[in-house]
DNA sequence: TTGTACGCGTTATCAG
DNA sequence: CTGATAACGCGTACAA
């Protein structure tokens, strides 16, 4: 039973509470006081408590706290990919805050599959998780179920109330994809190129092409499906997706990215094929990416609060789960940024209200057709 | 007691081992070994035992499995961020193996910053880790003895053996940085610049700033610090670092970039202002990020074995973690990839070994001088 | 092959 | 304000 008292912990077998307990010359239950509710302790007692944790350099057992307390103060969190820079802002602001407010994040992805992904739930369900951030809304069936009849609080992020019956926190998907045709066809285009990530995959997607259709519908102006190509997210792979619109005979002279991947994949490839952006062609993505402001030239792209998400879903999956009623916030609205790759179509004067600078890049004012 | 039989749970609290129990009359040791052990049990018993496990969706509680067989299948990992793209691979193929493995993980970042590193790092230990994955090998004194005492598993990423007295799985980096160094010396380069990120806070930036010195001193060409920067990795912050180059008023005919984001950078900087790539100034970086042989032109770059080095880490780990001798993996060994942004210096014929293609873009080719 | 009984390290309920 | 004492849900010797 006793153990080595030597500084640097006994032979084998952590200091436990009532290590500490045994050497404050209290009971156990006053050490855990002390430590999680230090109000309820008599100061003299708490400071030669502290002393003895100091002394025995204990470290609280998370494990059978989280057994007695039925609360593992770790949160889950389950995005589509890694790979891509898309959801780290997201990610990152989540678990910044979380560690902040004393939870630990469980990271997985999903890999855009959703038999993965519930099983990946499922894993973190087990595990104990006091509250489940999800990416979008659309989610297995299974997985919502499992989540209810557990009592697991969560929140669909990158989405809206608007979106579905579950508590979200993100933006108008849809509204994007307005804002982004509204401003091409402000600018003259007429002729389109979607360059789109799986929307069977991706309900993000899903909304913004809704979105650019409604626009476009709205001006008029119809989207044919030779117009769309759906690719995958890596780099390569959106370059083949924006050739392939072309190889269908497509003469776009505005191309919309999904996000800003999707974009700068199209972006390069119009390049390689010597075509000039703007002049030629232009080029709009989503997300705001932090390569988009320095890409050459800069991305046109919509702002989305990908960092405020990920810090409100902290700390409202956090307040659920401490049994406070937790609201969904008010996030930073979209907000369209015209850089370099965007201009008139071609043939097309630029309005006077739209004379944005273009770092002294030359622009073609060609007469009105 | 007695709970609501209803299929999708009682009214409050979880299904557990011993209601399965109950339901398969047997007792609760006997499902506790059909689920870990179940070569330990008969047949007929075993299929009781699943029937009643289905029927009332019981789900074990890793908390008290993890309490009662002190081990919790999570690992940790702590990467420095998660805002560029370094470490994704690392991480998502540390994360998918352990997934394999029935193991979970704890992701946590310390923004380069060595007292969050070890705070956030004792956050994991008291919740409970059976292994934990270290970027580099640089980390705080009391970080090390934290992970001794408590006998936790850990292994250096991004480093080799060489580098610590610790386990480790990567690369060489010295060897890295030479390489970059001897490529760019062949192609007659002896001007050179630096970017680099700090190296007081990455020991991967030490290793290969001190392999670049290495190779460039045993050429005779000599490095002195007007020619190195050292910036944090935003790519604006990148492009001041280069642009702070030439305010220096250096001349480099190649730019070697710390890892890709600081060559992207660089590249962006350097067109920016009008330079020419790879006819004025050649570019390369380090790790080859996935942008890299996307951009215009394609970035020079050595390929890491990134998602190697995670897989590899979740296995040496879990090795350990069931208590079977982790062996350290053999892995790829760095590879140069020279792509389009890097060319002979100016003034200086292309040698012909070195004539790869080039993607049909103009090429200086002046005489010998 | 299966059951009994105890322990894992805390928290929480009640007395005192 | 403090101390017993009983959970928390499961794993695992040990016995049968």
């Amino acid at each position: 039973m006793s153990r080595n008292d030597s500084q640097p912990l006994g032979p084998k077998g952590a200091v436990t509470l009532n290590d500490v307990a045994a050497l404050a010359d209290v009971s156990a239950a006053t050490v855990s006081r002390a430590i999680n509710r230090p109000d309820l302790v008599k100061p003299a007692l708490r400071a030669r408590i502290a002393a003895a944790i100091a002394e025995l350099g204990y470290v609280p057992n998370g494990t059978a706290r989280a057994l007695a307390s039925r609360r593992t103060k770790a949160l889950g969190a389950v995005v589509p990919t890694f790979s891509n820079t898309i959801f780290s802002e997201t990610v990152s602001a989540f678990q910044n805050r979380l560690d902040d407010l004393g939870y630990a994040m469980f990271l997985t992805s999903t890999e855009y599959d959703s038999a993965r992904e519930i099983r990946r739930v499922r894993t973190l369900v087990e595990r104990g998780i006091d509250g489940l951030m999800l990416v979008g809304y659309q989610h297995d069936v299974a997985l919502y179920a499992l989540l209810r009849e557990r009592r697991i609080p969560f929140v669909n992020t990158w989405a809206t109330a608007e979106d579905s019956p579950y508590p979200a926190i993100g933006f108008d998907g849809r509204r994007g994809g307005e804002m982004v045709a509204e401003y091409l066809l402000s600018l003259g285009h007429r002729d389109f190129g979607i360059v789109m990530g799986d929307p069977t995959k991706s309900d993000r997607m899903q909304s913004r092409l809704q979105g650019i259709r409604d626009a476009l519908g709205r001006a008029g102006v119809a989207l044919r499906p030779e117009q769309i190509v759906f690719t995958s997210y890596a780099v390569e792979a959106v370059r083949h997706g924006c050739a392939e619109l072309f190889a269908r005979g497509q003469k776009p002279t505005a191309i919309i990215g999904g996000n800003d991947i999707l974009a700068l994949g199209s972006l390069f490839e119009c390049q390689h094929r010597g075509m000039r952006v703007p002049e030629d062609v232009s080029i709009i993505g989503f997300g705001n990416a932090n390569i988009a402001a320095n890409t050459i030239p800069p991305l046109s792209t919509v702002r989305t609060p990908s960092a405020e998400i990920g810090r409100s879903a902290a700390e409202y999956l956090v307040a659920l789960a401490e049994g406070e009623g937790g609201e969904l916030p008010e996030l930073s609205e979209l907000v369209l940024i015209p850089r370099g790759t965007t201009g008139p179509a071609p043939g097309v004067a630029l309005a006077a209200g739209q004379a944005e600078s273009r770092r002294g890049r030359p622009r073609v004012r060609s007469t009105q057709d």
